[in-house]
DNA sequence: GTTTTTGCAAAGTATTTGCAAATGG
DNA sequence: CCATTTGCAAATACTTTGCAAAAAC
């Protein structure tokens, strides 16, 4: 199933590249609208899909909030705030804050790791 | 809100209790029905919830799948295997696997956190 | 008795899907 | 042209909620 070119993927992945907070589908969705009046919510949730299937993007699950992307594919973990529910980079890169796994004590094959914090943001702490 | 006893939440912190595996509503649900017949898929969600809202358990977010619940509140990560869906412990505690972090790096407040591994566990690399 | 919890069914939220029309190569 | 993608609306999956009756204290 060859993959063509669309203007609507395209102006999603460009939308998500530049942005650094991690939108949900119907944020880019609501963004989207205003150059493209006709795209539907559908259409970013199929393509938000594929780009993450893909590995071009990352789906970072989020409980019972939706889930959010993130076009930084490098490995790094997040930070949820449990006030206001915004999803951030967090500083530390992944492989400093993980150190190397036995492997050997485990018999399935890992293939990657999802590691997110849980607090209250920097802003939420001031009020 | 004082908490008052109830047979079914009873019931359903010791199924929960009594196994490994890490259930869904539905499954606990579908075990319970055998002996509370009247028992509701609603009273599981809600008991579940308060359950983990208060931390006597913990909730599991799943991706796409229903949130998974676990009676061992120690922290601890979790595998969750791609093809079956699986979810179980993963054997190093996560002490040993998170060394401390730098929290003079960031500026809000961690409350803690979510590991969880991704691959192929053991019996469905031997299919 | 008063308050909490239940069962039930209906509602809600996030996401996916079927399909005919539009678009891309 | 033929395959893929789109917009739209309806469907799905999981979870929560409103309410009157039942249970707990």
């Amino acid at each position: 199933m060859l993959q063509k070119h669309s203007k609507q993927r395209e102006a999603i992945l460009a939308e998500l590249s530049a942005r650094k907070d991690h939108p949900t589908a119907d944020d880019i969705y609501t963004v989207l609208r205003k150059s493209h009046p006709n795209i539907s919510l559908g259409t970013v949730y199929r393509n938000l899909s594929a780009l993450a299937d893909s590995g071009k993007i990352l789906r970072l699950h989020n409980g019972k909030g939706s889930d959010r992307f993130d076009a930084d594919i490098s490995q790094h973990c997040h930070f949820k705030c449990t006030v206001c529910g915004c999803v951030s980079d967090f500083s530390a890169d992944a492989g400093s804050v993980l150190p190397p796994l036995d492997r050997e004590c485990f018999e399935g094959r890992i293939d990657g790791y999802s590691l997110m914090f849980y607090g209250v943001c920097e802003k939420c702490l001031q009020k």
